[in-house]
DNA sequence: CTGAAAGCGCTTACAG
DNA sequence: CTGAAAGCGCTTACAG
């Protein structure tokens, strides 16, 4: 900018003038000014700017993993909410390791980041509260914070497992196995959760030798259904936790044809005519996100918790007596 | 910072040396400052030292949907090899816009980043000209640039679309038919080439009533279908340009029992015996960012192209005769 | 309509 | 081992 001002033999300020379109500026010393810009490829440093107006409009995304369909879906959610509000998004994943959640975190508040939307990892977010006092933004996503009061968005896990786990009874099956992940992820536990309610209401045992906590792999979804096909009173369903889950699942069934409906949609599960308990990862990146902004626009209300609803969608796979 | 130096009664410079490790500061001072940092939260920000030192420690990512299956593995591999370098990662979406394109990769030159990888939208780029010369490293992955000598890392689209065809032939087909994105995308106008050779090198004619670009959506893929099936000479088999097109044919497809190939692998392409040709968007991300790396630390060669393998994968569902 | 001075939060280069 | 001064590239607040 020193430098343009030079050429254009004008002060620093009626630079910035120029640059931000602040009126008042006589035309003719404009257009040497523009003249100048374009000749020396000038392009002013936000982080210079931000530097002295506090806000650096950007935000930060914390998810699992940046390359995973939910995740990237959500992804896509929160940078339309942020384009709108003229922020750029740096994204990073925390590959379900609270120390990598805390570095990227605070990285991010390193760099100013306004605000940030995070699918925690960890449980311990105590560390965010500087931030939170400074002023900054933040708002949990698809799992709650773990001691800290801040906005946070989820969806009614327990809700949509209890429906899946209904449904599958709904066709008679009395014998249901559960593969998801692990219930130290919370979204795992709630589903989990639900698919106990389900067996409840309807009067079933919950029987944990139908239970694979942690087979989101074929490998491991295969050990867990020779484990089970080879009990006196094998599964004839099967509800799965997550996508990972479902297509371990699919992929572990082989010939064995037992009834089955998963905890998310994926791409082409129409395809396959998988019968599965739909969450919307775009409304949980959008309404995350907005909440968000609208903090940063100065929304000073105690912190809210929203659960987005889930939608069962039947395709086939479940919906038949069992064998 | 300021306030840590007041509150430890030392001068900036002593808290500088604390919070960036330096050698040479009395242990009980360090503790002191160190002290005061805890007491105050105090957090560095990185924006303010990066104006001194030059470099941001962030890189720019723009990919056409941070949703996008293959674009979200890229970003996942560009991540990692960032993280590697100590590097944040901006990532945007031009959604195939070359003014959004624009927009956000100005945007991040605007914050400095140290370096960018495009997947280029538009065809003029002679606007990255100035940061090119300012020392910003460039890379673009998956099409080349339009008007600007930069390192690029491209997909062998023509040949992987050749041997695709190729294998249908192979399997007795002579009337093949084309559904792919528009060719005013490069990747398509490459496959689309690759087909036409395999045409060609079989001695098969190019019959234009077998091409629907455009056919990404299952109406329109659909639409086509319907179109070619009612031709005097229907086609026996379909090879499809990308990920999208390939869903799209199979929603279509219904009871018509055409062999199909399609170009780029997706997730549980195996479960439907899908038959593709993969590339492998986590090896062109890795390699991007490891060429824009290297020219960070200093590499001042000549602008590379470097062009990765496709690689078939049959599964079954081409890997039959016609009908 | 235009500009000189001070300052955003930090580091660099130098002095003690 | 410690600190006062200058400056990174910009804006704010003020004066002319």
């Amino acid at each position: 900018m020193k430098d343009v001002a030079l050429l254009a033999g004008v002060a620093l300020k009626t630079v910035s003038r120029v640059v931000n379109e602040e009126p008042g500026v006589n035309p003719a010393t404009a257009v040497r000014v523009r003249e100048a810009i374009e000749r020396l490829g000038y392009r002013r440093n936000e982080g210079a700017r931000l530097l002295r107006s506090g806000r650096t409009a950007s935000i930060g995304l914390v998810i699992e993993d940046v390359g995973d369909p939910f995740y990237s879906g959500l992804f896509r959610a929160v940078e339309d909410v942020a384009r709108r509000h003229g922020s750029l998004v740096f994204a990073g994943s925390s590959g379900e390791d609270p120390v990598r959640e805390r570095e990227l975190v605070l990285a991010f508040c390193a760099r100013r980041v306004d605000g940030l939307v995070v699918v925690p990892a960890g449980e311990d977010h105590a560390y965010l509260g500087p931030e939170l006092a400074a002023g900054m933004g933040v708002v949990f996503a698809d799992r709650p914070a773990g001691n800290l009061a801040a906005d946070t968005v989820l969806v009614d896990n327990r809700g949509g497992a209890r429906a899946g786990t209904a449904h599958l009874i709904s066709y008679g099956h009395r014998r249901i196995a559960w593969l998801g992940d692990s219930p130290a992820i919370f979204t795992a536990a709630e589903r989990l959760r639900g698919y106990r309610t389900a067996l409840a209401e309807a009067g079933l045992p919950y029987d944990p030798c139908l239970v694979a906590s942690g087979a989101t792999t074929t490998e491991a979804a295969r050990a867990a259904l020779d484990r089970m096909s080879a009990l006196a009173d094998p599964p004839t369903a099967i509800f799965t936790g997550n996508g990972r889950a479902t297509i371990a699942a699919l992929r572990a069934l082989g010939p064995r044809r037992y009834a089955l409906a998963g905890f998310d949609d994926f791409e082409p599960a129409d395809l396959l005519g998988v019968t599965v308990v739909a969450q919307d990862p775009v409304r949980l990146g959008h309404t995350a996100a907005g909440l968000l902004f609208a903090r940063l626009a100065g929304d000073r209300d105690a912190p809210r918790e929203i659960v987005l609803p889930t939608r069962l969608i039947p395709r086939g796979s479940a919906e038949r007596p069992p064998a």
